[in-house]
DNA sequence: GCCGTTTTCGGCCCGACTGTTTTCAGTCG
């Protein structure tokens, strides 16, 4: 799977084109780059049957350029590129209040190439002697240096939302503030985040700006107007504060929830109707006619209301125009969790305690599925003390029900740890890859999914965030003998894995697999992260029909 | 470089803020 390689490569080139200043060029080729990124499929397959040219975005000399970068895993282009630029683009671009511009100048005229050139001339004061940058902006380049340096500029949903939330609530406190929303990637409930993006009306935006600027979480001040101001918190993340009127306020919640890329085409598709649409509202023949709500604006549009979490333009603006969207599943629909560990391996808490946790979260049902012998350092169970475990579950007697299950690994020769007359004892079994191997990853999931005593597939793809890619495997052949031999997929709602991604679940779907949103929980607060589960799952467009834990307990019965 | 039942050529989203400017370019989202 090449695409995130080809994406990466696309908009490299695209950074690159921005120094040349060809503005359109760019882009396309960011255009070609965010149609790989979006895409589930391997683009191998498309290069193959010589179909590149029918994704969007996508024309001849793109596609050329794709089947080389597959060939070869280069692209002779951007190496001409970079020899005429020996420039780390990457790393300057991250850099606040650097863009194109600016790095070619400091190219020309300091030969600054990577941040070590930058920092060197910023603390010599060279910076301010080109014209367009003065002391002030060159201080902050230095601050910035060391906040990409510390953390790439991003950071997991789970980690900036409640922070975002936290400032909301600091907002509303305000007498002057009147609704406060929190949009950008945080609305759309995007994996990871930038940074946070706050919506506030009020008929005093001085005073909310003042306020909002003096906060005890501001550490720093990045830029303070009349309508707009961003402060940057302890931690180096910044939070944007934009003021609208109140008729505005359903254009500006649409616009800066994003994303960029569903914006575009959403004013495409005004303009196409001979409207024009803003942060202020959606305008024809110069009078505004919808920006109260987001959805006037998509009723004037023309199309049905699109959730946060669709707004990726991957399908969804012409789904809403057909009036097809899916019915997203909603976290109060979830009735169980399924992937639950206790201390009997590497949980910290007893079965008893995260069952009267579930049933307090409302659900019905739990999974209790230890890791299995072989997953030493997780402290697996052999099968004396699987027996045991099952024991003190039939000796419980509480409002929520149990089922007896297991995380078996599986092996590299694609067989489970654990025989199959113990299993077969159980009510559910999950197989999951514990130990990546050389050995075929796609085999090794496939013998597992068609193990008859194997009801669902743990964490599929195995990657960690801003930790590990995921495995190279080949999701259409998962995806077809999981929907073939009705093996459930997980959809893991651990923050840092989010696995399968929404991309893959929205294929999932497509091949009529059945998915399960579990939390994999290991401690008492785990149980929470189901939220970012179902936010993923409403991103890969799955409706509560897609997702088996929506399932009451009478009827999931029925399966395990 | 891509795209097209108004076009195979001429378009390609739009506005706020900053810093360094004497009226605006660059950056950002």
């Amino acid at each position: 799977m090449k695409n995130a390689l080809v994406a990466k490569i696309l908009n490299r080139v695209a950074d690159f084109l921005e120094l040349k200043e060809e503005t359109f060029r760019v882009r396309a080729y960011r255009r070609a780059a965010h149609t790989i990124q979006l895409l589930p499929t391997d683009i191998e397959e498309y290069a193959k049957k010589r179909k590149l040219t029918e994704l969007p975005g996508i024309g001849r000399n793109i596609a050329e350029k794709v089947e080389e970068i597959l060939e070869t895993g280069r692209l002779s282009y951007l190496e001409k590129l970079e020899k005429e630029y020996p420039i780390d683009m990457d790393s300057l671009l991250a850099i606040e209040g650097i863009g194109p511009k600016t790095i070619k100048i400091l190219y020309e005229k300091l030969k600054i190439k990577n941040l070590q050139d930058l920092e060197y001339h910023a603390r010599r004061g060279d910076l301010r002697k080109i014209k367009g940058i003065g002391e002030k902006k060159e201080e902050r380049i230095l601050q910035s240096i060391e906040f990409v340096r510390s953390t790439l500029g991003r950071r997991l949903l789970a980690y900036a939302e409640p922070i975002a939330e936290y400032i909301k609530s600091l907002i509303e406190g305000h007498p002057a503030a009147e609704r406060v929303e929190i949009a950008g990637s945080i609305r759309r409930g995007g994996e990871t985040i930038g940074d946070i993006d706050i919506l506030t009306t009020t008929k005093k935006p001085k005073e909310i700006i003042d306020y909002f600027t003096s906060l005890e979480v501001a550490d720093e001040i990045i830029a303070k107007g009349t309508k707009k101001a961003i402060i940057r918190l302890e931690d180096g993340l910044e939070c944007e504060l934009r003021i609208f009127r109140e008729e505005e306020f359903g254009a500006a919640l649409l616009y800066f929830t994003g994303s960029m890329e569903f914006n575009v085409e959403l004013r495409k598709l005004a303009r196409s109707k001979s409207m024009k649409l803003n942060e202020y509202g959606l305008y024809k023949n110069g009078k505004r006619i919808a920006s109260k709500t987001e959805k006037e604006i998509f009723k004037a549009l023309g199309l049905e209301y699109i959730q946060p979490e669709l707004r990726e333009n991957n399908g969804e603006i012409e789904a809403a125009a057909r009036g097809n969207l899916p019915s997203l599943i909603r976290e109060d629909q979830i009735m169980g969790d399924l992937h639950i560990h206790t201390i009997w391996s590497d949980g910290t808490e007893t079965i008893e305690t995260m069952a009267r946790a579930a049933k307090s979260l409302g659900y019905e049902y739990i999974a209790v599925t230890d890791h299995s012998g072989s997953l030493k350092i997780a402290g697996g169970l052999d099968e004396e003390k699987l027996q045991r475990q099952i024991e003190e579950i039939d000796n419980l007697d509480l409002k929520v029900h149990i089922f007896k299950g297991i995380e078996v690994n599986i092996r590299l020769d694609g067989q489970l740890d654990i025989p199959d007359d113990i299993l077969s004892k159980l009510d559910i079994v999950i197989a999951s890859i514990h130990s990546p191997g050389r050995e075929d990853m796609t085999e090794r999931i496939l013998s597992a999914i068609q193990d008859k005593h194997v009801h669902m597939i743990g964490h599929p793809t195995g990657r960690k965030l801003f930790q590990r890619e995921e495995y190279p495997l080949n999701l259409d052949r998962i995806f077809e003998e999981a929907a073939k031999t009705g093996t459930i997929l997980e959809i893991n709602a651990n923050p840092i894995r989010l696995d399968l991604r929404d991309i893959y679940i929205k294929k999932a779907i497509e091949y009529g697999c059945k998915l399960a949103i579990n939390t994999d929980a290991h401690r008492l607060p785990d149980l929470h992260n189901m939220k970012w589960g179902v936010k993923t799952a409403r991103r890969g467009w799955a409706t509560p029909h897609d997702i088996i834990n929506t399932l009451k307990i009478e009827k999931i019965k029925r399966i395990f």
